[in-house]
RNA sequence: UGGGGCGUCGCCAAGCGGAAAGGCACAGGGUUUUGGUCCCUGCAUACGGAGGUUCGAAUCCUCCCGCCCCAGCCA
């Protein structure tokens, strides 16, 4: 039995940051009645990135551990650019990554009726009208950054009048860009949002949700606020270029007269040789730049699971980088440490050998094959041991063979002993070349005393390395992933981001040999092949046809150290 | 030259007037049948700058500098 164990004993503990003080002071001071209520609210018009986790994990963190709530609310209030398939892709996404959000999703196109009488209160209290001015007169009245804006021949339209013309908006009578209904604030404020923002617009466009049934459609100004105050929202958290939009969004609710949310904003999140905007995604698919949106080297939450990438490294992840208010560019060696730590303890090690060179071990008897022992995973004894075939010919990895070998490497060379993991110490003694020099094969001779990877003499060998049993050995394809562009900051660069494409962002090694355990693998199944990298099972991939991905590479200090020696 | 924000280690980020957490990265060492993991150690006399208040300031005040956002009938 446990003791002392409260409900907030078990919840994820998080660090504290600027939002959590906020609320903290709201309990305190019993602003909501104690209640915490968030939301997450994208707009279904694109797939959900890493930037999109960092607010889900943030919105349904808090709720999580205030004992709160946190509604999954469907930004939907422009027709033309959202779609059904967009809110069926970010549910998935949401609920991969962990989060769950009651009985029933929220929709802002769920409250176009009230949003509707809400604006006839407004004109009825002579704070909107109806403005016939084009969009681009529109544009040319609100002035500029620094010149105030003056005011529409049509802003002071009696109450009647605008009530009218609203009325014949919503009936269809007026085609698309005629008129709007803009709120009566002051064309003169410094703050451009107060200059009679427009609060509908007319549309003659199919709704995914509402069909033909609306002909105008509210802008987010007028529609964000008041959905929070609906779901009687506690805390509004958006990004910063909101930050703007604060005043305008308490000036509704106030002039309605209703329950009012509070907004508060922090900063996206930017990572390096990362872009992060659903418009530069939708070019990078568009132009075939990337093979979809859940191409594996896409920041995309569909992306990154395809990629390998786990829930729980992810909100890892999330709740490491922090919440805060200042622009910041967070290293995606963070995001690759967050994969690795949480792999390291649960994924599975086989021996994949991924550029192939044929070893001979000339003294081990032909046709003879062992099966030996091998760890599942080091770090957690209870995934038990496999068997692996061992025999006469067998794959080595090419980088772990060198003829000249400089120092300190501690792989197979000329004269020098190697232990093949779980098998035996080997020797090598002849080098087999073709006729233009390439080495082709590899011969070595081992020592049958060694087997399992000890040697009865306490003999050292440096180096272990991986294998395969050429006989045995499974063919499979491995699609290796490189950072997607060449630059760390792709704001502070000039020009087009697409000039910065890494061209090598992907590498496919088509002629891999895996150790045969492997052949039964399933999509999305997730493994580290020994000394390589963490790798999952691409959803491309066949019984015919092993297809995998890897999802990031082991920490290399050989890497390192041969960098170094070369003089960088 | 309007309005709104932000500036703490290479990158994130705590700190909320009492003598600069943590993570990533990096460097060195130990353990190791993954050059993986793990474990040690090091890494801001300093908090954009300059003044001021105070016994005491990253934390309060003033001025200055730098960076970001805003002129969609997008969100």
């Amino acid at each position: 039995m446990k003791e002392n164990n409260t409900d907030n004993d078990n919840l994820p503990k998080r660090p504290s940051n600027f939002i959590r003080d906020i609320i903290d002071n709201d309990l305190e001071t019993r602003k909501y009645e104690g209640r915490v209520q968030t939301r997450f609210p994208p707009e279904p018009n694109g797939y959900l990135h890493i930037g999109h986790a960092k607010s889900i994990c943030l919105n349904f963190g808090l709720a999580q551990s205030y004992n709160g709530k946190c509604n999954l609310r469907f930004d939907d209030t422009n027709p033309t650019k959202e779609e059904e398939e967009y809110v069926n892709s970010i549910k998935e996404d949401v609920r991969w990554l962990g989060f769950s959000w009651g009985e029933k999703e929220f929709y802002a196109s769920d409250y176009f009726e009230q949003l509707y009488e809400w604006a006839e209160q407004l004109i009825t209290q002579g704070q909107a009208y109806v403005d016939d001015l084009t969009a681009e007169q529109i544009r040319e009245y609100r002035g500029t950054l620094t010149a105030p804006g003056i005011s529409s021949p049509y802003r002071d339209r009696s109450v009647e009048e605008n009530l009218d013309l609203f009325r014949r908006m919503r009936a269809g009578e007026f085609p698309d860009g005629s008129r709007v209904l803009r709120a009566k604030i002051d064309m003169a404020s410094g703050n451009i949002n107060m200059r009679d923002p427009v609060m509908y617009r007319v549309l003659h466009a199919r709704h995914h949700r509402t069909g033909d049934k609306w002909n105008i459609y509210p802008m987010y100004d007028w529609a964000h606020g008041q959905s929070d105050s609906v779901e009687k929202i506690t805390h509004s958290i958006c990004t910063l270029e909101f930050e703007d939009h604060r005043p305008l969004y308490e000036w509704f609710v106030n002039a309605l007269g209703i329950y009012a949310p509070q907004q508060i904003e922090f900063a996206r999140l930017n990572l390096t040789y990362t872009v992060m905007s659903k418009r530069k995604f939708l070019i990078l698919v568009n132009e075939k730049h990337v093979a979809g949106w859940d191409d594996p080297r896409m920041p995309t939450i569909s992306g990154m699971r395809r990629r390998g990438y786990t829930p729980e490294a992810i909100r890892n992840f999330c709740d490491r980088i922090g919440i805060a208010k200042r622009d910041s560019l967070v290293d995606v060696a963070m995001l690759e440490h967050a994969v690795r730590e949480d792999l390291n303890k649960t994924a599975p090690r086989y021996m994949a050998v991924l550029k192939p060179l044929k070893v001979v071990i000339t003294n081990y008897p032909e046709g003879q094959v062992e099966e030996l022992d091998a760890v599942n995973n080091p770090e957690d004894p209870g995934q038990g041991i496999r068997k692996v075939p061992f025999s006469r010919e067998l794959y080595i990895e090419q980088d772990d063979f060198r003829e000249d070998a400089p120092k300190k490497y501690f792989r197979l060379a000329p004269g020098q002993e190697v232990r093949l993991r779980y098998a035996y110490y080997i020797t090598c003694h002849n080098i087999v070349k073709d006729s233009t020099g390439n080495i082709v094969e590899v011969h070595c001779t081992y020592d049958p005393l060694t087997r399992g990877g000890d040697s009865p003499d306490g003999r050292k060998v440096k180096g272990t390395i991986h294998w395969v049993s050429a006989a045995h050995a499974v063919q499979a394809e491995v699609r290796q992933y490189d950072r997607l562009f060449n630059v760390s900051d792709l704001d502070a660069m000039e020009g087009d981001f697409r000039d910065y494409l890494n061209p090598d962002s992907l590498e496919i090694i088509s002629d891999c040999k895996l150790e045969p355990n492997l052949a039964d693998v399933k999509a999305g199944d997730r493994m580290q092949f020994e000394r390589l990298g963490y790798f999952c099972v691409d959803k491309d991939s066949t019984s015919e046809k092993l297809v995998f991905n890897r999802t990031v590479a082991l920490r290399d200090s050989w890497a390192k150290i041969e960098k170094n020696m070369n003089g960088n």
